[in-house]
DNA sequence: CTTGTAAATGTTATATTATTACATAGTGTT
DNA sequence: AACACTATGTAATAATATAACATTTACAAG
């Protein structure tokens, strides 16, 4: 059984907020969209977002800057995580495939060094804009 | 055979000052480091690593917002980079492994979507960091 | 229930990272 | 020489993120 972890109001704003968007968003468009909620500073924002990363339930896209709500459910520690980008309208989907998150987590380099954390971002053009 | 890259001035004194460095550089502390060779705003320096990243000479480092140079020389583009990052001392060294990189640029995801470019960082602790 | 502790909040200020806009200069063709 | 392209210089500002400090809430242990 996982560990449940209740958010706290500002969280529950922000994690709804992100898990609404069909895109990632960024800190201060999120800022922007709960100031009528009550949350006006920057660092509120981001403490929020620092705990959500912390547990699993979102994920910062690093090249971004922007944060999209886990689509993994069996993934609540963002630890393994594999996106993909695309470089034309921005679309971002998270790749679960278990052969290749197999694959990282198990990868050990030159040294035989083994990592417990990873993240990859793929980039390219998504199938509707492959087709423009 | 490869194309040469001729370096222009500015170019050439921050190539050769992320080159030297054994950790990755940030753009402010670049900034800070060529002023005495009359550089001295950000936006040249911006504009340097732009084009060093474009032609392959270095590579960005997402997660910590951090330039270092391509480890790999055969790395000419910089279009399937993976790095490992210590956690701790924040060492960070550029993956040079065939069968990585055949493997993530032959991967097809669910939709059989190839992709042309990725960026892979892993985390952990580097052998120092693991014995203290 | 009250006390201790960790987590979360609120607020102001500031640090860090990156880009816009505009003017000028160099480089290498044809 | 004319052209196109790349690079440079400078000032201002935008966008992203953290430091410092005061207070409040949640909740388990005594």
């Amino acid at each position: 059984m996982e560990k449940q972890h209740n958010l706290s109001k500002n969280q529950k704003i922000i994690f709804d907020l992100i898990d609404k968007s069909p895109e990632p968003l960024k800190a201060y468009s999120i800022l922007f969209n709960v100031q009528k909620k009550g949350i006006n500073a920057p660092l509120q924002v981001y403490r929020a977002l620092d705990k959500l990363v912390e547990i699993g339930k979102i994920h910062k896209i690093e090249s971004r800057n922007a944060f999209i709500a886990c689509q993994n459910s069996s993934c609540q520690i963002s630890k393994a995580t594999a996106f993909s980008i695309c470089e034309s309208c921005e679309k971002v989907s998270e790749i679960s495939n278990t052969k290749l998150s197999k694959y990282l987590s198990n990868f050990a380099d030159q040294a035989g060094m083994k990592y417990n954390k990873y993240n990859l971002e793929f980039f390219g053009l998504c199938k509707k804009c492959k087709s423009k």
